[in-house]
DNA sequence: CTAGCGTCA
DNA sequence: TACTTGACGCTAG
């Protein structure tokens, strides 16, 4: 506990707290603990900030305790939860310097804040000893006072801290080793300090500790717990700097259920604040944030401690507070971002079962596979030579085989930098008729990607018969979530065909006769359900297309989406270049269709279409001419978006979430057109993902209120969510999803009431591989 | 065309 | 040896 005056003012129990040993609160980072053993400045704060290539992972804990972490509403559960390999965002390898430079910063604090940081937190170093006090330690008399000073607090600046010393808002001094090497030793949360502002004295703080790491059963009392958790639910406003992270080690270490009560936390992120306001910049440390608000003011004689850090913490949420209500982005940050935190949470510790033992066989038939294709394209080639390599197989293509030169008019693609004859898939499909390496090479391709990325990469990430992947919501730019280590938003879809051809060798679908047997594979087969239970799906059907629609005011576009009872619009539109019947459109085929529609929504050159559509360049610009001429209102709508972002600078979604565009009035024509295209995908694009994130919130509201369904939330593909449901409650599900999503867009008050219908479809299954549909 | 991440050389 | 970069390929729209 801290407080800033003298100790005449403190309320007894406050002094009683104050006097209580705490040494063991702060392992190895004395300088933190009290002044005098600190002589470390703010600049020492600050050399940590665009550090770049530090790749380093942090992990939160733990081994140990796995039952009840994820009974649903309910308290039984057949589903343990693994232990959590959890990426933490502040270490993560963007360098945040390299990015920063390019774009325009944020405006400097006043000089005003400046002051106010560093007057304060002299004085709160003023103080005598600066430590939290252990809540593990208190005695009820002391947590019934901690509890009413929480009840009329008036804010909570909340880190956690790690058994190394660092913070969440102070990197470590010496960079890390090598993350395989640190895992179990360092980086891991140890325990969650908070700072309770109490209303009374607006400089006086109640600092408080709570153990995360090693917390045994016994320290892990009810009380204890009861305090944290009161922490978490009260209305008073809290601060975190990676909130997720902060969530998602209290979820693991206190064993909370992580999908129902949680979702009610509410804590204010700054890195989140600040990527709302440049998505392009997004911050990655928290002195890397500071750079950016108060570039050189960090010479003064500052102390290093956790509560000055908490202090500026809170300094710089309240100055971001004003800016993201001056930028009109303060709705979308506290009714969608901060919302969207304990769900992401959530998701991390709960995790998604894995068949690993159906990885490692995949793994070892494309291992087969791969030999086959290898002894074959050695052949062809005349020797052996490394197919991965790009170098060796230009070597081989077009110095040995000359296979360019055997393609009159053709002219074939070059590499962007060092402008060298391709190998890519495009060009190898034109060298097909000519020589059989081509093919057999695009196989190889095939089999590599699929053996090394989804199935051996996804190996490596299985822990406990789960995969816990990481949910960043502030590294893209349009709004969009994304997952990482691994990615699980990238799973191939479509299946792996493996066929034996007369000559025993492997051939891929293409080539084969239809009669051939085949072993048909599906990367997302591994990923299962626990028993009783099933994935269920639900998905916005052309989310972007319609929300197109909506914003363009297309009056065809309006049409298809608003016939009742109409057909896929993909589907549709197949039928219509092929020359189908509805029922004859297989789902590669309808896949296309989508490609080519967004292709030409966002501008794709003739070029480029004409290789996707395997036709002339020419076909290609008519194509797309008679695509716009069709949807007239495409085009008004991209040049309205186009304008406005020159006029502004930047371009609004439907939520207000924006995107700085610089580039947008450049000289450069390949420059701005690059920019203009990134203008308009931003609006729909982001407009969706506002919506996507929208429906999210408001589902897991729904389902936590319903105790009586048995329902978690595992992945989210941007537009689909990927649900795991005990099986006696699909038919309950099914209705709750397709009313709550449909129903979206009449929850953002009046901003988004679309034009259009957005339905959402359905399916479940055992297994992620496929799905069936649900009418 | 846009938005991403992972693998390999 | 460790780390970065470019090329490629998978996803989503």
């Amino acid at each position: 506990m801290v407080h800033t005056n003298t100790a005449s003012e403190c309320p007894k129990e406050m002094i009683a707290l104050k006097m209580a040993q705490t040494e063991k609160l702060l392992p190895g980072n004395q300088n933190s603990v009290s002044m005098d053993s600190s002589s470390v400045d703010m600049k020492q704060l600050s050399t940590h900030a665009g550090s770049k290539g530090r790749t380093q992972h942090r992990q939160t804990s733990k081994p140990s305790k796995r039952e009840n972490i994820c009974s649903i509403g309910s308290s039984s559960s057949d589903a343990p939860t693994a232990v959590k390999k959890r990426v933490v965002p502040t270490f993560h390898r963007k360098a945040s310097g390299l990015k920063e430079k390019t774009k325009n910063k944020p405006e400097k604090l006043s000089q005003m804040s400046i002051e106010q940081v560093m007057g304060t937190t002299h004085r709160v170093s003023g103080a005598l000893v600066q430590a939290a006090k252990t809540v593990t330690s208190m005695s009820p008399s002391e947590l019934a006072k901690l509890q009413e000073i929480i009840s009329e607090s008036s804010e909570m600046l909340m880190m956690l801290t790690y058994t190394d010393g660092s913070t969440q808002l102070r990197e470590p001094n010496e960079p890390r080793k090598r993350a395989s090497a640190s895992l179990h030793e360092e980086g891991v949360a140890n325990s969650v300090l908070v700072a309770i502002q109490r209303k009374a004295a607006k400089k006086e703080y109640m600092f408080v500790s709570f153990p995360l790491a090693g917390l045994g059963k016994e320290n892990a009392s009810e009380a204890t717990r009861n305090v944290l958790l009161e922490i978490l639910q009260s209305s008073t406003r809290k601060v975190c700097f990676d909130a997720q992270e902060l969530m998602h080690a209290i979820i693991i270490n206190y064993s909370l259920d992580p999908q129902s009560g949680c979702n009610k936390w509410v804590i204010m992120d700054p890195k989140i604040a600040c990527w709302l306001l440049d998505p392009d910049n997004p911050p990655v440390t928290f002195s890397g944030m500071l750079k950016t608000f108060v570039t050189g003011k960090y010479n003064d004689q500052a102390p290093n401690n956790h509560l000055t850090h908490l202090e500026l913490l809170g300094l710089v949420m309240g100055d971001l507070t004003n800016k993201l209500q001056r930028k009109n982005l303060w709705e979308l940050f506290i009714n969608l971002e901060v919302p969207l935190i304990p769900i992401l949470a959530g998701m991390e510790v709960q995790g998604i079962q894995v068949n690993q033992k159906m990885l490692i066989s995949y793994s070892n038939i494309l291992k087969d596979e791969i030999k086959d294709v290898e002894k074959q394209c050695y052949k062809e080639a005349g020797h052996p030579f490394q197919i991965t390599s790009h170098i060796q197989l230009r070597q081989v293509l077009f110095v040995e085989l000359k296979l360019d030169e055997q393609c009159p008019g053709q002219k074939l693609a070059r590499t962007n930098v060092q402008n060298l004859k391709s190998t890519s898939e495009t060009v190898l499909h034109k060298l097909i008729d000519l020589h059989p390496l081509p093919e057999l090479v695009l196989t190889h391709r095939q089999l590599v990607k699929l053996k090394s990325t989804y199935l051996d990469g996804l190996s490596d990430y299985v822990s406990g018969g789960y995969i816990h992947t990481s949910w960043d919501q502030t590294s893209a730019a349009s709004g969009r979530l994304q997952s990482s280590n691994p990615n699980i938003q990238n799973i191939p879809k479509q299946p792996l065909q493996l066929h034996k051809d007369a000559n025993g060798s492997v051939v891929n679908e293409t080539t084969a006769s239809s009669t051939t047997p085949a072993t048909t594979l599906w990367m997302r087969e591994p990923f299962y359900s626990h028993d009783g239970w099933s994935f269920f799906a639900a998905d916005f059907q052309s989310i972007e297309l319609r929300i197109l629609a909506h914003l363009s005011q297309d009056a065809v576009l309006l049409k298809v989406f608003n016939d009742a009872g109409s057909t896929d619009i993909f589907v549709q539109l197949t039928c219509e270049w092929l020359g189908l019947n509805l029922d004859d459109v297989k789902t590669a085929d309808r896949e296309r269709t989508k490609r080519i529609v967004y292709s030409v929504i966002y501008g794709v050159g003739a070029e480029r279409l004409a290789e996707t559509l395997n036709d002339t360049k020419e076909n290609a610009k008519a194509f797309t001419k008679s695509f716009l001429v069709k949807f007239k209102g495409v085009n008004t709508f991209a040049q309205r978006c186009i304008s406005e972002c020159q006029r502004h600078g930047h371009v609004k979604t439907i939520f207000h979430r924006h995107r700085l565009i610089s580039n947008i009035s450049s000289q450069n024509f390949h420059v701005r057109s690059h920019a203009e295209r990134q203008a308009v995908n931003f609006v729909i694009q982001g407009s969706a993902a506002d919506i996507c994130k929208l429906a999210m919130i408001h589902i897991m509201k729904v389902l936590s209120e319903k105790n009586t369904v048995r329902a978690r939330l595992l992945v989210q593909i941007h537009d689909e969510l990927l649900f795991e449901v005990h099986d006696e409650d699909i038919n309950e599900v099914k209705g709750i999803l397709k009313t709550v999503m449909e129903s979206t867009p009449t929850l953002g008050e009046s901003i988004c009431q679309l034009k259009v219908p957005l339905p959402v479809s359905l399916s479940y299954g055992k297994t992620w591989g496929h799905l069936k549909q649900m009418v």
